[in-house]
DNA sequence: AAACTTAACAACCGCCGAGAG
DNA sequence: CCTCTCGGCGGTTGTTAAGTT
């Protein structure tokens, strides 16, 4: 374990990425595929080392990466996939096609946190500050992983804070849980209006290729730059790139990780609103409560919809799907990872009845799992639209000991063990 | 115009887990 | 079982441009 052996080298450049650099490694990822990391900077020239070289292809070089600034809905939904993950970063950018988690994380760290606390919400919390908080001195529960772990935050585990009774029913709708709203208007881009010289860098190296497709809502346009990048189905596109308004991700290709990961806080039908990522129309595999099955096996990408974002978006060497890597067990070990859930079921609630929690703590946990349950309930019935209020709605409705247990994933197991151990603290 | 502050972005660091030998 | 490599993740720092005084 520890650092990449490669670090130690000595002769090797940091600092940031001149275009040269870029090029050779978008030339040699375009025509070889990454392969190992660690081979990367010897294959294509360059005195960096492995772990540079992929940071700035997912970070940077990838051609399905949005570029430009996030739209209000964006930010909307980081902000409530915060409430939900945590500083889970590459989980919330899994949600977010063609956005990274380095880019939501310095979004989250340079705008969100600040937009929240001058809306008197605490961005660790996601509860309203107190007036201490407002003076900067609050103490909150920390989510750096220096605690001793990287898991949520237990008191960000968003709608766990809108249980709490001296919140008004006002502020709990309209502060604690932003409702995402797809047919909002996109606020006035917020980033600095420029166009960085490494983005026209971008352009021209990729312009001129075959297969121009949209990859992003606003900016400019990004092409891929290859002839033949993707894997599409011969049903719903030409192999000559001269139809690629639609395309076929089988699941050899598709990385699936854009879909959901550990804990999709959204449907795949949200992510066809919302993303512009659709499911397949008229195929019995996807059709209604087909979410759930290994049978999933491609999504479709509208390259016409202008909220469009690519379906790859979702970071790690297997994003891409041109890279020469196998995604088969995908569906079966990251998309549904609620799958075993039942096996955890008795262990789960064996945890909750050994606990002797405060009374309130224990509603409040219930009502935390119960959340968790709607959540995973409106992945399952593939409802047609996100909409956090409904969930709220009905996870207020579900107040059943037994579901919430059914469904919970990893992580609330270890939030409910921090939790514990803050009020054995206390 | 210069100095300073702020915002946004890019990249590094260190840790962790998985998997291979 | 142990060690090592590798990929991945999140925190943090560094850099640069824009804005303000």
């Amino acid at each position: 374990m520890g650092r990449h052996s490669c670090c130690y080298k000595q002769k090797l450049r940091k600092g940031l990425w001149s275009p040269e650099e870029d090029e050779k490694l978008m030339n040699h990822i375009t025509k070889h595929g990454h392969g190992c990391w660690s081979s990367v900077p010897k294959l294509a020239g360059l005195q960096r080392c492995g772990k540079s070289c992929r940071l700035r292809w997912i970070n940077y070089l990838r051609p399905d990466l949005k570029r430009g600034a996030f739209a209000q809905d964006e930010e909307d939904l980081i902000i409530e996939l915060h409430a939900v993950l945590g500083n889970r970063w590459s989980q919330i950018a899994a949600q977010l096609p063609g956005r990274t988690d380095n880019e939501i994380k310095n979004l989250w760290n340079s705008c969100i946190k600040k937009k929240l606390r001058q809306k008197g919400i605490d961005p660790n919390t996601h509860k309203p500050l107190t007036e201490a908080d407002r003076g900067g001195a609050a103490p909150t529960i920390s989510t750096e992983r220096t605690s001793g772990s990287s898991d949520v935050n237990p008191s960000s585990t968003g709608p766990l804070g809108n249980l709490s009774p001296l919140l008004s029913e006002t502020a709990q709708s309209s502060m604690l849980m932003p409702v995402y709203d797809k047919n909002r208007a996109e606020t006035p881009n917020l980033a600095r209006p420029k166009l960085p010289p490494k983005e026209l860098f971008l352009e021209q190296l990729t312009a001129g290729h075959e297969s121009p497709s949209t990859c992003h809502s606003s900016g400019q346009t990004l092409y891929f730059p290859f002839q033949q990048p993707l894997g599409y189905n011969s049903e719903s596109g030409s192999s000559d790139g001269a139809n690629m308004n639609s395309l076929w991700f089988n699941q050899s290709d598709f990385n699936c990780s854009t879909i959901s990961t550990v804990m999709p806080p959204v449907s795949p039908s949200a992510l066809s609103t919302s993303m512009g990522l659709n499911l397949p129309p008229d195929n019995p595999r996807h059709g209604g409560t087909g979410i759930g099955s290994t049978a999933v096996d491609s999504f479709y990408w509208d390259g016409t919809n202008p909220s469009s974002s690519s379906s790859t978006g979702s970071r790690g060497s297997n994003s891409m799907g041109f890279e020469p890597q196998s995604t088969s067990t995908i569906l079966e070990n990251s998309v549904f990872p609620w799958t075993d859930i039942g096996q955890e079921k008795d262990t789960r609630a064996h945890l909750v009845a050994e606990l002797k929690w405060p009374d309130s703590f224990a509603e409040t946990t219930t009502a935390m799992q119960n959340q968790s349950q709607t959540l995973y309930d409106d992945v399952i019935k593939a409802e047609s639209q996100f909409n956090i209020e409904g969930i709220c709605a009905s996870w207020f409705q579900n107040q059943q000991p037994q579901q919430q247990l059914q469904v919970a994933p990893d992580m609330y197991d270890k939030d409910l063990q921090r939790m514990q151990l803050s009020f054995e603290n206390i």
